[in-house]
DNA sequence: CTGTTAGCGCTTTCAA
DNA sequence: TTGAAAGCGCTAACAG
């Protein structure tokens, strides 16, 4: 193609220099036809020449080259714990939806619920010079991975990235909060007006702060009415549908009394449904379940699960407008509450 | 400019130039050090030297500076209709997966549904430079802007990038073509097969390519044992959850005697299953239902649906792997099969 | 309003 | 092995 190939790659696409130059104009002017602002304008017919020749040549600016001359890109690195857990694909299609808006590129890494790839997506985002980082997902208690984070975090900063985080506020960034302490409480309140008294937890991992938070604020919303959920009735396990089938199995298996379950996400809700129909158990009348979140694509599960409802897309929107935010002082915090939703999966039994 | 602290940014990163200086080496050395490989090599000790300095400076190399000398980059972009919809995630997690295992960065766009904004993220992902396109989704009939797409994709191709698409083979381009057809033809006879006679389709939108071989699939699978849908009994609608629900509702409106609804995705049953309810029926007994793709988040749906199994996440990381493929003369394509799954959405009526 | 020119940070010849 | 220097494509002073 041009330089007359010998340009060791297979191909190129036409410059601006080439556009200018096709145009008749200098590369400035060809640049701020492009970019003209206020200040500075382009006489328009030469402008339209400019815009002809590079539709001519099927001009794209090389966005790598602007990055590099302007100092700045518009990519928003999104890191999420699996791409394939609805959770975060709601969030991620709220942040690409607000990203949209910005003309803003998302990219994404997903962690594989390992902590440790989160802070190499990080390092990969500071090397692209993103211009936004959004860490989106519950925070683990790990303190000496945590550190690390924290300095990958801040080196991103440190060049002048953007960051939000979307869960607890224990980075020092932006941060959209989720109440999950109250909105489990909420949830509690409402099962226990619902006649229910004997609770068990599927209660997720130990080490993750939000399934902590849901159990702390669960038992603080039973505790108001007097009501407790003992240590053995606290099944731990994985934050997956998979996690929710074994701790409902386990729990099934020790034997028990309860007449309800509170799944610390919807996720993890079905696995136990699927893990007590498998034990042969009707629901809901043998067995109550509630979830939290409101996962969309689970809304359809019958019968219909009871849960919290989380605004997830909006979670994402709001992380990247966060983000976007001029830098102040103090990391500033958005609380989302979330909204308990009855449904079938816990009758009423006062009546 | 950047000379003595009168940049505009409001800070900087290390600079290669600053790691050199810092180790007492050239720049072409300290690139070296980095780079190296068997022709360039550097001697241990001012490698040692320049990675010292690196890590004591917090150096990270910037991907768009590389981009720029190299002339190519390490990005991905995955184009996908809805990163929301439970069978692009899966997709976008097979990307992801396969990505990380080359050292390649994704990024993503979500078109939501709209045909034109996929020929958009096409120009931006050529303004980025991505080294793979991957293109999820089923292609449409719509002619006019599948020109635009095509010329898109050409123009990306043109200045060097690879391109995969996910469905059916109407680029040119390497391609994973799932066997719609087939897979829903061994559907309807399945479905014959435990007894069914009087079926509808939820048909999808008329205009999406994957839709439509889905519905002509089961028609020629049910032909084989003489067997045939009446027009009045396709139904078409969106190809969503809702699309589903609408098309059921419209369909029991109507009136039928179907015994066995086909839903053109696991999605659209889903909604279907949710319709019938509402109006009343007893799933499976009043009416049976089979969907297609077998997606995971809906593996729990009760009754258990019948489907077509379809691996998507290897769809995602084989796209990838037949984009980075040396490119060929005529495009390759990969076709991977679906596997019928009977659950209990469908029981058996013979017996 | 337009053109010239100096970088942005890095890779890669080309000489030494 | 190492270093000097020429770009990669674009933006933004700066001077006309």
């Amino acid at each position: 193609m041009r330089g007359q190939g010998q340009s060791h790659r297979q191909s190129a696409s036409a410059t601006l220099q080439e556009v200018a130059r096709a145009a008749g104009v200098s590369l400035a002017t060809a640049s701020r036809a492009f970019n003209g602002s206020a200040t500075r304008t382009v006489r328009p017919d030469l402008r339209e020449r400019v815009l002809a020749a590079a539709a001519e040549l099927n001009y794209t600016p090389n966005a790598n080259a602007q990055a590099m001359a302007r100092g700045t890109t518009n990519l928003v690195g999104l890191v999420v714990h699996d791409i394939a857990d609805p959770f975060f694909a709601a969030i991620a299609a709220g942040v690409m939806r607000a990203a949209d808006e910005h003309g803003l590129i998302v990219t994404m890494g997903s962690t594989q619920r390992e902590p440790l790839r989160e802070v190499e997506y990080v390092a990969a985002l500071r090397q692209q010079r993103a211009r936004v980082l959004i860490l989106a997902g519950s925070r683990l208690v790990d303190s000496e991975i945590f550190e690390r984070l924290g300095a990958e975090v801040s080196a991103f900063q440190a060049i002048g990235g953007q960051v939000a985080a979307i869960s607890q506020p224990k980075l020092p960034v932006n941060t959209v909060v989720v109440g999950n302490r109250a909105g489990a409480a909420k949830l509690a309140e409402t099962l226990h007006g619902l006649g229910y008294r004997r609770f068990a937890v599927l209660a997720g991992p130990s080490t993750l702060l939000t399934a902590r938070d849901r159990l702390a604020g669960f038992r603080a919303g039973l505790a108001k009415h007097g009501c407790v959920v003992p240590g053995d009735r606290v099944v731990p396990g994985e934050f997956t549908r998979d996690g929710g089938y074994a701790a409902m199995s386990e729990l099934l298996h020790r034997g028990t009394d309860v007449t309800c379950v509170f799944a610390v996400n919807d996720v993890m809700a079905v696995g136990a449904m699927a893990a007590l129909r498998d034990h042969g158990l009707r629901l809901p009348d043998e067995m109550a379940v509630a979830g939290f979140d409101d996962i969309v694509t689970l809304r359809d599960v019958t019968p219909g699960l009871t849960t919290v409802r989380v605004p997830l897309e909006d979670l994402g929107a709001s992380a990247l407008r966060l983000a976007l935010e001029p830098p102040a002082e103090k990391p500033r915090l958005q609380r989302v509450r979330g909204v308990v939703v009855v449904r079938e999966s816990t009758p009423d039994r006062t009546r």
